[in-house]
RNA sequence: ACCCGAGUGGCGGAAUGGCAGACGCAGCGGACUCAAAAUCCGCAGCCGUGAGAACGGCGUGAGGGUUCGACUCCCUCCUCGGGUACCA
């Protein structure tokens, strides 16, 4: 950073932004009329989770680039509603009140205030009025609420499931907190444990949370995003089979690969899978039984790391195959796992190349069942043959010759008819666990009464306040801290008086974060979660910007809330977000930004130095708003220097008369295609496009030495978005009384963004030789007239035969010679 | 391993079938200045020919293809970034 020193009347960001930040704050300029509002435009960012350390260059990257657009679409005339608030609740939160020895509801509060002012600085055109915070009880007690509806609809269930553990701190981990099977902590070796623990059915709407992805009515979204979604929502078209069990009964599997059932040479079955004590031998007893130990011992993400060795033992039993009528052998393997599909699995080991890695392992045999176009049936495998679109069935009986796609049919329906298979679709989705064994969060509102069972809270007992307790650790019972609050956790049952006990899991930040936007527009409804009308008129969200780090959890449990409370009528549509942009990653000298590199850029250094306007108006020109770019210190100089130039042009039309002299015709022409420009690509989120065009229209007045108010208006209200302070000092100079934000947004005129005389390209065999000048409404005879007499591409063609004349109307010719 | 994204001057980047390098940073030359900073004017992809205005060739990670024409479309490969992970 180079030191400046500014002439008197020169540009002073400090003084404007102070200026304008009062004013804005004192008119009100921010906040949009929720309730009479005629072209209601929701602008929404992803809320921060407020911490310690404060909003990095990256946030304000991503913030700046939300608040530019909303500054936008509100100078194009819409009711722009652009809230903040903060996702203060989470595992991160108390992690860092642990390790500092501060309790979370004094740190959150803190880190709010440096929030609020970071954004403030920066000049978000945020709706205050409306701030909320996932910690405040007036905002957790309708998290509770949604949480009752879900219950109540049947849609939030119990279950046992597995946990991490560390068996030294004595306390659950979520699986981030597990670093190579070990505690992050202590270094332990995890293992899991199951709890009782509260999900919701996700799964059941898997398949219109995949459909809508598709549904342009519904929701535009980048591709990137939607994509992340279907892979992770990961729908499978198959069957299921039947393996029969001897004395009746069978193993059930699902497949996608039903054309190769005749190669199933063996079966394995999840370890937890409940058939495996029917079908183990005796002598097979006690290796089954340690080996299930093991696997249950296991922590849940080593549990499924993929490149790791194969293991498994044989039961002792055998099953069916459908279409061979042979007996296989049924093995147990940790490979196999019991939450996706049926928890079992048709083994062909010729076409799969976990089921060839474990066939190799143990001995076991492999058949060939499909061959490329060239093999033939005989050709042994040296790795499994996994392609599915080409190939044919051999050793396959009467379906041998079949391509793989119609046997697929076929044998699904050759063998349904037996009833033994059934065609069925499986995601990959699997239930959502909101149960934390935490302090920090909303706690689940049920209560367990002895006599009645499990009991919601009575939604007019909401909220049930997260006591204020001192110690908040978890400990080694491993259930929630709260259960050692005495006269929090024991309660009458709210149905029969009798004794009973709190739930002390809270639920999971991501279930506060699921509805938030639901809630900014009614933040002054303190008795309802969110206004009928308001709603109505407010969501879905007209924009929402976020990281893509949130394409997956966030924006599909988001989207799963929204279509639950759309079917329970609580709100009138499905979707939450009608578009959403995913904004890019900001690095810092080639490098991604992190402490340990001690490269992380803190923005409020710059904004000291430069002023937030130059500051910004820098992040957005480093590179594409949606790919991100790299913050380079000597880069910023180059916007100052931009908005300095306006500055001066601006200082001009004040006090000189030169501005009424008259526009040449190639300024007019630079104006209305900028104008052009910069509107479509403030569309597309291409600030730094958009910028250019603006410095370009610049440059093109100062070197003509002409211009005029109207252009160095207009020019003012591009640069708003972007540069909104300064804007705002410089349209008050021009003689306005009211907010810049205020003015409209400048329309060009189509004829005038074409020059009367245009510059035609000449090709010659596709290499640019010449250019000719043709008059605007040039047809293609008198082009290509003009073209063939120019000097220069004469000495190209050289008098040979012109084979093919290639005419692109206004822009270019290319000649073929031979 | 799979899925997604990206690879363009010294640097950030622009152009998504039609003049590659807009705009900006850094750099170089000049003006102003006692001098420097700031500011203003100009130069600027690489190689070659030329004293020179100029002229020619090459050039968007590598190789192939489609096309009158490819940074842009297709195939194969390499590198980097992100996501997912034994999903049957």
């Amino acid at each position: 950073m180079t030191d400046r020193h500014p002439a008197p009347d020169s540009y002073d960001p400090q003084a404007v932004e102070a200026k304008w930040q009062a004013r804005w704050a004192e008119r009100r300029t921010n906040e949009a009329d929720l309730a009479g509002a005629d072209r209601p435009f929701y602008n929404l960012m992803m809320f921060p989770y407020p911490s310690a350390e404060g909003l990095h260059v990256g946030n304000m990257f991503a913030f700046t680039g939300s608040d530019t657009y909303g500054r936008f679409k509100r100078l194009q005339g819409h009711d722009v509603f652009e809230p903040i608030g903060f996702d203060a609740f989470g595992i991160h939160s108390e992690n860092y009140a642990i390790k500092v020895g501060v309790h979370p509801a004094e740190l959150i509060p803190q880190n709010i205030a440096n929030f609020t002012r970071q954004l403030t600085r920066i000049g978000g055109m945020f709706a205050w009025d409306h701030v909320l915070s996932t910690t405040d009880p007036a905002y957790y007690k309708w998290t509770q609420w949604i949480f009752l509806q879900l219950l109540k609809a049947g849609k939030a269930y119990k279950k046992k499931a597995a946990v991490n553990w560390c068996p030294s701190c004595k306390t659950v981990l979520a699986n981030e907190q597990v670093v190579d099977g070990h505690c992050e902590r202590c270094g332990t070796a995890v293992e899991q444990r199951l709890l009782e623990q509260w999900f919701f059915r996700i799964t059941e709407y898997a398949g219109r949370l995949l459909e809508n992805l598709d549904d342009r009515s519904k929701m535009d979204w980048s591709d990137t995003t939607t994509t992340a979604q279907r892979n992770w929502i990961g729908r499978s078209e198959g069957a299921e089979l039947d393996f029969a069990l001897e004395g009746g009964g069978a193993i059930r599997v699902f497949t996608t690969r039903p054309d190769t059932v005749f190669g199933a040479t063996f079966m394995v079955l999840a370890p937890e899978h409940p058939l495996v004590d029917r079908l183990t031998a005796p002598d097979r007893r006690a290796a089954v039984e340690a080996y299930r130990t093991a696997a249950a011992k296991q922590d849940l993400v080593s549990r499924k790391v993929a490149d790791k060795e194969k293991t498994g033992v044989f039961t002792g039993g055998h099953a069916t195959n459908p279409a061979t009528g042979a007996p296989v052998p049924v093995w147990i393997a940790d490979y196999v796992l019991m939450e996706y599909g049926t928890g079992a699995i048709m083994a062909v080991p010729g076409h799969d190349e976990r089921d060839f890695e474990f066939a190799g392992r143990f001995g076991l045999p492999v058949v060939r069942v499909v061959a490329g176009e060239d093999e033939d049936a005989g050709t042994p495998l040296a790795e499994a043959f996994v392609d599915n679109v080409a190939g044919r069935l051999v050793n396959s009986g009467r379906f041998d010759g079949l391509p793989v796609t119609e046997a697929k049919r076929a044998i699904v329906a050759w063998l349904a008819e037996r009833g033994t298979a059934t065609p069925r679709v499986q995601y990959r989705l699997y239930d959502w666990t909101i149960s934390r064994q935490r302090y920090w969060g909303p706690p689940i509102p049920v209560i367990y009464c002895d006599a009645c069972g499990t009991v919601p809270v009575p939604e007019d007992q909401l909220p049930v306040l997260l006591p204020p307790i001192e110690d908040f650790r978890p400990d080694d019972t491993g259930v929630s801290p709260l259960a050692r609050h005495g006269e929090w956790y024991y309660v009458p049952c709210p149905a029969c008086g009798g004794p009973a006990r709190r739930e002390t899991d809270v639920s999971d930040t991501f279930l506060d974060s699921a509805w938030y936007y639901l809630r900014y527009p009614s933040t002054e409804f303190a008795d309802r979660p969110f206004d009928r009308e308001r709603t109505a008129k407010w969501c879905p969200v007209t924009m929402y910007i976020g990281g893509n780090e949130h394409a997956v959890l966030h924006l599909l449990y988001s989207r799963f809330i929204a279509m639950v409370l759309h079917d329970l009528g609580h709100v009138g549509f499905e979707e939450p977000f009608r578009r959403f942009r995913a904004h890019g990653l900001i690095v810092k000298d080639g490098a991604k930004m992190s402490k340990s590199r001690g490269n992380v850029v803190i923005p409020d250094e710059y904004i000291a130095k430069w002023g937030a306007d130059t500051f910004r108006l820098y992040l957005m020109f480093l590179g594409p708003f949606q790919e991100g770019g790299d913050f380079r210190d000597e880069g910023i100089s180059g916007p100052r220097r931009f908005l300095d130039k306006v500055w001066a042009l601006v200082d001009q039309c004040e006090r000189t008369t030169l501005m009424g002299s008259e526009l040449h015709k190639s300024v007019v022409v630079k104006w209305h295609q900028t104008k052009r420009k910069v509107t479509e690509a403030m569309e597309a989120l291409s600030y730094n496009t958009a910028i250019a065009a603006q410095m370009e229209l610049l440059n093109t007045v100062r070197e003509s030495n002409c211009c005029e108010r109207h252009l160095v208006k207009e020019m003012v209200v591009m640069l708003a978005p972007f540069a909104p302070h300064f804007a705002e000092e410089c349209w008050e100079r021009l003689g306005h009384e009211t907010s810049v934000f205020d003015a409209a947004w400048p329309s060009w005129d189509p004829a005038l963004t074409v020059e009367d005389r245009i510059e035609i390209v000449v090709q010659v065999n596709g290499k640019t030789r010449s250019k000719v000048e043709v008059a605007r409404g040039a047809g293609e005879e008198a082009v290509l007239e003009a073209a063939l007499a120019d000097e220069t591409t004469l000495r190209f063609t050289g008098g040979r035969e012109i084979r093919k004349r290639i005419y692109v109307p206004g822009r270019l010719v290319n000649l073929v010679v031979g």
